[in-house]
DNA sequence: CTTTAAACCTGGTCGC
DNA sequence: TGCGACCAGGTTTAAA
């Protein structure tokens, strides 16, 4: 579900709501997501006072005191604070009960995750090998023209690839090639210069703009208080196959690159 | 090493 | 109405 401009939102709007909140306990009703949440998990956290919650690609990092609890929300998971206690649902597989409040994970398809990773432990496996952030310094035209060298790989799932840079999901991929006006079939290694900086320039731009509309709501995001997103709004070709092109009115086309659906303008994008 | 495909899981939609 | 096929904001793991 989430791309990094839906976690970014769930991010701000839940940190305030959570910072200098103590968790009670956790109350685990099905630990089998993309990884077991570990058993100990109450043991590991109770007690601990919420010092920050920051994020890195799409992960959701809950600072305690004595570690990290890091949360990622696969395609359908969420994440709410609730001020007042409410019956869990179906797929509400985990509530972190606070000193006032809970905060409750709901994915139903589980290809989310919950670890704990203890302060005195350096670095962490998920996180590691990550490229830079897309909204950071590191991640620059230069870094994406020496990154795609030699790369025969199509550019939408080159894009896509975490090892080059985070956050970029399928729906802000297909924006950013079509206001870069670049074909996603393009190998890699095949872009001069000033593509990859209007590349560069677009992938940055479709992000800022998808956080400021609180993120995309095609199904199911919601934000940390149950809101949905309105960045749908603006798409532009993501899931508008057999509509006119917004630029120049041809149909625009769908098809699966790298196993994920794919929209684009035949004539704008080359 | 690079690139592609399968797998994880549930639920909604579409066509017959 | 029922049922199977197909699709979905992601990422790891295995295989080519």
């Amino acid at each position: 579900m989430p791309e990094l401009p839906e976690v970014e939102t769930i991010r701000s709007g839940l940190e305030p709501l959570l910072v200098h909140k103590t968790i009670a306990d956790v109350c685990i009703r099905q630990a089998q997501l993309r990884y077991r949440i570990p058993a100990d998990l109450a043991v590991c956290v109770s007690g601990q006072r919420i010092t920050a919650l920051q994020r890195r690609a799409k992960y959701l990092l809950l600072q305690v005191e004595k570690g990290t609890i890091l949360i990622h929300l696969g395609m359908t998971g969420s994440l709410r604070y609730l001020s007042a206690a409410q019956a869990p649902e179906r797929h509400d597989h985990l509530d972190f009960i606070l000193d006032k409040g809970i905060l409750r994970y709901r994915d139903p398809r589980r290809f989310g995750l919950v670890l704990w990773k203890p302060a005195t432990e350096q670095g962490h496996r998920l996180l590691d090998k990550l490229g830079p952030e897309p909204l950071g310094d590191a991640f620059t035209s230069d870094y994406l023209v020496r990154k795609g060298e030699g790369s025969k790989r199509a550019l939408k799932s080159f894009i896509m690839d975490n090892h080059v840079v985070v956050g970029v999901g399928n729906i802000y991929a297909n924006e950013a090639l079509f206001l870069a006006r670049l074909h996603p079939l393009r190998p890699a290694g095949g872009l001069s210069q000033p593509e990859w900086e209007a590349l560069h320039r677009h992938i940055i731009e479709v992000l800022q703009k998808a956080i400021k509309a609180g993120g995309t709501t095609i199904q199911d995001f919601v934000d940390g208080s149950g809101k949905p997103g309105y960045f749908q709004q603006q798409l532009l070709v993501y899931g508008r196959d057999k509509e006119p092109c917004t630029e120049c009115g041809t149909i625009l086309q769908k098809q699966v690159i790298g196993q994920r659906s794919s929209w684009f303008c035949p004539a704008c994008q080359s």
